[in-house]
DNA sequence: CTAATATTGTGAAGATTTTCACAAAGCCGC
DNA sequence: GCGGCTTTGTGAAAATCTTCACAATATTAG
């Protein structure tokens, strides 16, 4: 059933703890696993663990359970893990810089390839290898580098302003340090995080 | 209705989403707030702001809404934040030391009582005014500094030495960065932060 | 005081998510 | 190949969460 359903928060969230799981036995050398171990590593029943594999297919062998290194690689790819994504940070302040510096986006799919802020004392800063470019720069910078998910780390009197350049640029995501509401098309998603 | 029934976690996610759009209002120095506004504000319906705010009470006056400091000063106690909380980080890594510079805790409600590690490399080290201390010290300390909260910032490997010590000194709730499903009594609260 | 308007609080309906429970399927030993 | 074990995949039931819809209540104007 590779049919594109609407998956909740929650059965995404889960997805993901069973990955890391999965990449734990892996390492373990563990070349098969139950729906039982599985719930064991994690918070939540076999059942569920099962229900959740199952609305994208049937991955395990009754009587088996799943073959690790594949269900690894389904779950990388449902989750979008399986390839890598180019990231925009939009605000050279405390949070984007916190991100940056923290830097478990690398090691995960995501390349930051370009950073922007409007503050003309930031815009020329070197943050790693990238340079901060002025916002106005947005669109065609987005375009040429072929930006797929920006990082919005700015105060909320700046996101009306920015979200044009966002909107026109065509992101697919967007990642929002903001406290307020973004109002998107249909086509972007939202994920808004919470300090 | 002041029963503590158990409330879902998107339910207090909601609430203290709506506490931050309430001290905006207070900012702005408006007075009530309907729950039409409020789900104007957030992400959600007027129907899903009242439900969730009737959880706890009548606060609102019909015809009227609710009145924009009393409820904020309710939810603020609804959710802890009208006191604070003496809170221990474990784990002087590289996810402590982010944790504890970024700095949003204090502004919160949380104050930083005592830093462990058992890298006796670490130990002794100064970390804002705290000085690392051997987690072997950790329930004479942690009984000493009332700490009521831990911040669990170690490797999985780690996670079974430290929970003894945990346990031990009794602490309340838990935010727990390692990647693995903690086993605790019915009476300490975890929130897996999945990074 | 009455009418018009606004907005809460909340049962009930509807939708979604989780749990249950068991038939179907695969493995192993003989 | 057969019987005994194991474990999946999945309908159906149960639980939980969200939305609907409206009576109850408050305010304001006249």
């Amino acid at each position: 059933m590779p049919i594109s359903r609407k998956i909740s928060e929650s059965a995404v969230h889960r997805l993901s703890l069973y990955l890391r799981i999965l990449e734990d036995l892996e390492r373990e050398d563990q070349k098969t696993v139950s729906s039982e171990e599985m719930s064991g590593r994690s918070a939540t029943t076999a059942a569920q663990v099962r229900k959740d594999l199952s609305l994208f297919g049937s991955f395990g062998k009754r009587g088996l359970g799943y073959d690790v290194a594949e269900l690894s690689a389904r779950l990388r790819k449902i989750l979008g893990l399986d390839r890598r994504w180019r990231v925009a940070l939009v605000g050279a302040g405390r949070i984007g810089s916190a991100l940056v510096e923290y830097g478990g986006f690398a090691e995960r799919s995501y390349d930051v390839v370009a950073i922007f802020d409007s503050d003309a004392s930031k815009v020329g800063e070197r943050w790693g290898g990238l340079r901060v470019r002025d916002i106005s720069q947005f669109v065609s910078v987005a375009k040429d580098q072929g930006v797929e998910i920006v990082i919005l780390a700015i105060p909320v009197e700046a996101v009306p302003s920015v979200m044009e350049y966002v909107e026109e640029a065509g992101v697919r995501g967007i990642l929002n340090f903001a406290p307020t509401k973004l109002k998107v098309p249909e086509s972007v998603a939202v994920k808004d995080v919470n300090m």
